[in-house]
DNA sequence: TTAATTAAATGTACGCGTATAATTTAATTA
DNA sequence: TAATTAAATTATACGCGTACATTTAATTAA
């Protein structure tokens, strides 16, 4: 069910007759022109002036034909996602972890990551809330390994952190946790943008201080 | 340049001539009749079959009529809002918290708090994700004093639990910060309804321990 | 009664995402 | 070469929110 289009199983050389489909060459080709397309879009004109009839024009083919090569708009977007992502986990990656206590490792690397969506809300709104798309669910996080793997470097650090204080399936939970609060503070910083919220590093830290140093209370 | 359509003022009495304003019954009536329209497609359509021609349909009138009485779709969908809230913090008033323990009581209002949204995720649609809307910021919950108030529970109950233990404004942004990461929990069990999620309570205990037990570690 | 005036109501149109139908294109087969 | 076939492409159409233009309706002034 999922990205039909990505790459079409040529089904397996069925039919000599016919116009033959395209090959592989051509299809991603056709689809890196459509990417880029968006991309440039994105960039020059904002997340809001992205539309099919938009990169169609810029593609310089009928708004159809995008269909061809992705399933939706949606689909589109994701390709600007690995963007994002890859700006997003860079930035991260630069930090000056090593020397420090781990805890410390772990506000740093939350902060950054909160900072990064806080301080680009079109990407927030481009990846989280993909306004005007008709879809039920949002589940695509969970079922994209590649984007999974990239959210490793949590899971690493807060290993360290942790410290085998706590069974793996237990450390797991908390660092889900952990992330849900993370999104908290992005989304209604990014939402509400308005409000005086308290200092950004706080709110991580309460966060932090939340999954780790709980009480053994039982029940 | 807010609700302009609310009660839309009658300009000071101007002008004898011409066709004379509505008068500010015949306003709210038609204003009901939209609202009321509209909590029924909502009740039993869903929130998505929810559109301004579908709305003009069931009262009656033009698609372009809803406009003289509601600046927007969105401005629309608020009306339904109340009918959230009621519900929503109705049912937190019921919840028996006066025997129990300061701290277990907070647990109680927010874990019934997640519980509710988790559980009406197209009422959280309809509040915090109102797609499909050609709006830029959702500032609108912090200048709607009636909601402000509403949320205002939580700071009773909360204030109960600090004790005096922190400053009044520590205490605000401690708040502050609780209320996100229950967003962040609300917010990610409703978008990304397929995960295995850890249990809701120990959630939102976690965020509870994470905001309140903080040690005094200065910078 | 008629003309003028003003608000309310409606009609039309735009760009949106995309489902479906029709058309074009590039190959094989006769 | 011409007919057939299947993939690629495009055209058309629908419902969406709503900006803008037009029409209708209700009042007063002439």
């Amino acid at each position: 069910m999922n990205n039909k289009n990505a790459t079409k199983q040529v089904k397996s050389g069925r039919s000599k007759r016919g116009r033959p489909a395209l090959s592989e060459a051509q299809r991603q080709e056709m689809r890196d022109k459509i990417a880029l397309a968006t991309q440039r879009l994105f960039k020059e004109e904002g997340y809001r002036n992205i539309s099919m009839r938009r990169i169609a024009q810029e593609v310089g083919c009928a708004p159809m034909t995008l269909y061809q090569y992705y399933d939706s708009k949606l689909d589109i977007l994701h390709t600007l996602w690995n963007e994002v992502f890859d700006e997003l986990f860079g930035g991260l990656a630069e930090l000056e972890l090593e020397g420090r206590e781990a805890q410390e490792q772990l506000q740093h690397l939350a902060s950054a990551y909160v900072s990064y969506w806080v301080d680009n809300p079109d990407h927030y709104r481009l990846v989280y809330m993909t306004e005007g798309v008709s879809q039920s669910d949002v589940s695509v996080f969970i079922d994209d390994p590649d984007l999974m793997a990239r959210y490793q470097v949590f899971a690493e650090v807060f290993g360290i952190v942790c410290a085998n204080a706590f069974p793996r399936a237990v450390m797991a939970k908390k660092l889900d946790t952990l992330m849900c609060f993370l999104q908290g503070i992005i989304h209604n910083r990014v939402t509400i943008s308005g409000y005086p919220w308290p200092d950004l590093g706080d709110m991580v830290g309460l966060a932090i201080h939340g999954v780790l140093n709980q009480e053994p209370k039982d029940e």
